[in-house]
Order: C-alpha cells, then sequence, then structure tokens
RNA sequence: GGGGCUGUGGUGUAGUCUGGUCUAGCAUGUGAGCUUUGGGAGCUUUCGACCCCCGUUCAAAUCGGGGCAGUCCCA
C-alpha cells in the first residue's frame, strides 16, 4: 500500500470534516464561531501530546510558569509592530457586569507582553541568565473567517517558550536548539514530517528579526505550519526594560526568543498526515485505546470460551501496561465493530472466535499495514510487544514517502505552475527572501493562486547552482526557496 | 479582508424555484424486544426536526430584510 493516500486529495476536505464528526474528534456545534469543542478520543492524544512536549521542554532546560489570561492594554500597546500585527486579532474584555474597566484587557493572541512585563523584575544579572521559561495555555486570535476545527480556531492551545539570553549567538542556538526539540517531538513522537524553514522577512512574527517554522504538507498538498520560533533580539526586552548587570558592571538588553508549537493544531496535522480512507491511524503512544479485543459470538458455539479467553488476555496486556479495551457489543455485527475500531484508529485489533480457539490462535490486525494474521497465543504477547514497537515508526515511514513525493525541485516559471497546479510543493531558486525579494513572492502569489514563498531550509544551506537564476525576475538566485499553498 | 453556496429529528437528505395538499417524506440513528454474528444483518415497536428575529400574507420550512452558524473559493 506505499505511501500514497488511498482517497483522493480532492476529498480530503470532505474526509477530514467527515472524520472530526465520526471519530468524534470534535464538536463543531458550539455557538460562536471558531470555537469549537474537543470530545475526549482527541483530548486523550493532545494530553498526552501536551506531557511528552513537557517532558521535554523540562530536560532542555526550560521551567514551566504559568501566566495570566488577559494582559492589559498598556502592556499590549508597548511594542508598535506587535500591536500592528495583533491588534485586529485581539479579543477584548471591557467590562466587569455592566461597568466598564478603566482600560481594557486582551484576552492574550500571545504572551510576550505578559512574560516581558515580568521579566523586567526576574533578570537583574548576568546570573539570571539563560532564563528559559515556558507555559502552556489557550490563546485567542479573531483570526480568518474560514476557520477549521484543529487547524484554525478562533480560541487554541499551545505552548509558548519565551527564552532571553546574554548573547545574540545564545539566542540564536536557541533556535537551533528549538529545531531539534521540533524534529524530536513532532517527527520521532508524532511521526510527522517537516521541513524547518527561515521565513521571508515579509512574513515573520510581529516584532521579530526573524522567524522560523516548521511546515508539514497535508494530503491536498497545502502546507500547515507547525511550530514556529522567532528570534526577537532585543525588541521586547528594550521595549519592556529588561536589563542585566552584566560582569564588566554594563547595563544590558539581553536577547530574546520564543517557540509556539500549537498542539491542537498539530494533532490536525497528525490525523491528516497519518490518516487513510478507513479513519485514523494513531502513533501507538497517543492512542486512546491502544489494543481492542472483539469476541465474535456464534449461537453453535461455546460463547463462554470466548468470552473467558478475552478477559485474560485484556487483563494481561493490561498488566503489561497497554490501554485494553474489550467491545463485546452484542448488537453490533462483526463488520461493524471492525470498522468502528479502525475509523478510531485503535492500533491493533485481537478478534477471538470458537474457530481460533480450537486451533490455539487469535487474529490480529494492525492498523499501521492494514494486514491480518493469526497468531499462536503463546506468542501473542511477543508479538504484540515487537508490533508496538514498529508501529509508530511503521507510520512516520509512510508518511515520510508520502512527503517526499510532493516535494518536486524545478528551475522555470511554468514548471514552478505545474507543480502547484498538480497540488505539490515546489523547491524553486528565487532572487531572495530578505525584502527585495517580495515582489517576486508577490508575483508568485497573485499569478499561481496562492502559491506563497514558505522560506528556506534552516537544517542546511540550499544553496542553487552557480549559474540559477531567480525563476520571477532572472536576477541571480542566491537560494533555494520552497512554494506552496497552505493553511 | 472580499466573494459564492448552505442551514429541515443525533446524522444524511426530500420538500423551497411556483406559499395552502406538510398532520413535514425517506434512510440511518436512539430506547425496548426477538432472531442473528469471521468485514457496516433482519423483523416488530419507540423517540426525534423546519437556526433565530423582524416583515409580507387569509396562510410561511417555502417569499423579503437582518442576525447567527457552517462550508468552499479567492486575498
Amino acid at each position: 500500500m506505499a505511501s500514497s493516500k488511498d482517497f483522493e486529495i480532492e476529498e480530503f476536505n470532505d474526509w477530514f470534516n467527515d472524520i472530526i464528526f465520526k471519530a468524534e474528534l470534535a464538536d463543531i456545534r458550539y455557538n460562536i464561531k471558531g470555537f469549537v469543542v474537543f470530545r475526549p478520543w482527541s483530548v486523550f492524544s493532545m494530553s498526552k501530546m501536551f506531557r511528552i512536549y513537557e517532558d521535554f521542554l523540562n530536560e532542555t532546560g526550560h521551567q514551566q510558569v504559568m501566566m495570566p489570561t488577559l494582559i492589559p492594554e498598556e502592556n499590549f500597546l508597548k511594542e508598535s509592530e506587535h500591536v500592528e500585527g495583533f491588534s485586529p486579532e485581539v479579543f477584548w474584555v471591557t467590562k466587569h457586569g455592566d461597568e466598564d474597566f478603566e482600560q481594557k484587557y486582551a484576552l492574550r493572541p500571545t504572551s510576550e507582553t505578559a512574560f516581558y512585563f515580568m521579566f523586567s523584575y526576574w533578570v537583574q544579572s548576568y546570573k539570571d541568565l539563560p532564563l528559559k521559561t515556558y507555559q502552556r495555555a489557550n490563546v485567542f486570535r479573531y483570526d480568518s473567517k474560514a476557520t477549521k476545527p484543529f487547524i484554525r480556531g478562533r480560541e487554541f492551545y499551545w505552548f509558548e517558550a519565551h527564552n532571553l539570553f546574554e548573547t545574540l549567538e545564545e539566542a540564536k542556538e536557541q533556535v537551533l536548539e528549538d529545531m531539534e526539540i521540533t524534529e524530536a517531538m513532532l517527527h520521532q513522537e508524532f511521526a510527522i514530517p517537516f521541513l524547518f524553514f527561515k521565513r521571508p522577512q515579509w512574513d515573520k512574527f510581529p516584532g521579530a528579526i526573524n522567524t522560523y517554522a516548521a511546515d508539514t504538507i497535508l494530503p491536498n498538498g497545502k502546507m500547515l505550519q507547525l511550530p514556529s520560533t522567532h528570534l526577537l533580539g532585543t525588541k521586547f526586552t528594550e521595549t519592556f526594560n529588561v536589563k542585566f548587570k552584566d560582569k564588566d558592571e554594563q547595563l544590558k538588553f539581553p536577547f530574546g526568543t520564543c517557540y509556539g508549537p500549537a498542539i491542537s493544531r498539530i494533532y490536525g496535522g497528525l490525523i491528516s498526515v497519518h490518516g487513510d480512507k478507513n479513519g485514523l491511524r494513531l502513533p501507538f503512544d497517543l492512542a486512546p485505546t491502544q489494543v481492542i479485543i472483539l469476541p465474535l459470538y456464534f449461537s453453535t458455539a461455546d460463547n463462554e470460551k470466548v468470552e473467558k479467553l478475552c478477559l485474560d488476555i485484556a487483563e494481561d496486556l493490561d498488566k503489561l501496561g497497554y490501554r485494553v479495551r474489550i467491545d463485546d457489543q452484542k448488537e453490533k455485527t462483526p463488520k461493524e465493530r471492525f470498522s468502528y475500531s479502525e475509523m478510531k484508529g485503535i492500533p491493533l485489533r485481537i478478534e477471538i472466535g470458537p474457530k481460533d480457539i480450537l486451533e490455539g490462535v487469535v487474529t490480529v490486525y494492525r492498523r499501521d499495514l492494514n494486514t491480518k494474521e493469526k497468531i499462536f497465543i503463546a506468542d501473542l504477547y511477543d508479538d504484540i510487544k515487537k508490533i508496538s514497537q514498529e508501529f509508530t515508526d511503521n507510520l512516520r515511514e509512510q508518511a515520510d514517502e508520502f512527503f517526499e513525493s510532493k516535494i518536486v525541485t524545478v528551475y522555470t516559471y511554468d514548471d514552478l505552475k505545474e507543480v502547484l497546479d498538480e497540488n505539490k510543493v515546489a523547491r524553486v531558486p528565487i532572487c531572495s527572501i530578505e525584502m527585495e525579494g517580495k515582489a517576486c513572492a508577490d508575483e508568485i502569489k497573485a499569478d499561481t493562486k496562492g502559491g506563497e514563498v514558505r522560506g528556506t531550509r534552516m537544517d542546511y544551506e540550499d544553496l542553487p547552482n552557480e549559474d540559477a537564476i531567480c525563476i520571477v525576475c532572472g536576477k541571480k538566485s542566491n537560494c533555494m526557496a520552497y512554494v506552496s499553498k497552505s493553511y
């Protein structure tokens, strides 16, 4: 079955909306636009993702804090680029009861202006640096009217790490560490392939020197931005008067970075990247139920034996630490229960019927390969252990293969258009991702119905050939950039 | 930020153009019961809907205006 999606690209939107309802991931009937209710099946996985991420942030020297949800307008107004970038999207709290507040409060769209306000108290000396903090938070942005569950909501759930360093070099190193964290989490743990880009100057975070971001590719060929990191330099420390006294007794502004992985959106990417026409497929560790056991009843057979074996196996697996459930709904036919477990993305299914018992086997279906196999009961636990260990690797391999098949290197404008028309991502030489390249990027966007210059590779220097020229303006190209449509 | 389309039980839909026959049909689902069970089973029975407000009219699911919500395309 290789890596290619077995549903048509054009059907991706329908598939996505459908699975959200059928697998009970979210309920979009809540009556505020862009605010959705996340249901237990997705929340279990997202909570797990939060915990895995938290452990890793802690391991990399970050300390967790919790900031207030409200940010006073005066904090917010301090940094002008930041204001300009976020103002149109802010939800404001203006009243208590019927009385107006003296100043309004923002429902945080992001928390730089909360963290940096406090940093001015917390940072006094070079001994206070580096300061690496993060919080788990829900943030609010009155974003595009094209909201989409998980992918783009007006409230979403994320981490934001805010770090301060003595030097710019250290801050730049943090950007690299953020890239490594992203690889460890998204690719290794969640099996989501991505490329880590340096964003063009015209597409950076309001108030940052540079923005870096991980993009994955959805089945319809659109790129989806996952975690992003922003090199803030001293912009916010100067604005919020965060200073430290260095060893030389001089007062200096520390250099800042921030890193923001949105778990709700990563989950949206996760289900899109791994799902197939039968429904969800979830990495083994993230699946709410990892093993489901299905007794297959017959009126003419000894169902008690079947039931007993199911219970015994469930108990053993539970003791071994798996999340296991028995689906013994007698009113549902096996067909229906099969489909259900696949649609929900349960990694392993053990089917047990009277015939199996006679042969001393059980039937094991695995969702990573969509194959079914009879396994001797004596070998069952070893086999399950083995499958559980390779399961997520298989998902990752399939996702990587699909991801790579979606990227095409081209050297002409016509070829670029063709690649985008085929719902793929193009790697092309352009003149620059500094401001002087913006005109070319604008032309691409206008001319290709939304093709965006996503940036250049961050993990290595991706230089074009000596004689390569920008596909738009024909000037000598100094970088290979990636162009795609996006969410 | 612009534009299009849509809103009928839990879900998917018929009905809307051409107002009345709609006491709102069908399928699926829900609760109960019986028979079934190796890839979405059958029968009996039960429950359950016209998004909201204003307007036009003898009469509105149907027409008009506004709102809310969903969805797609474009920026």
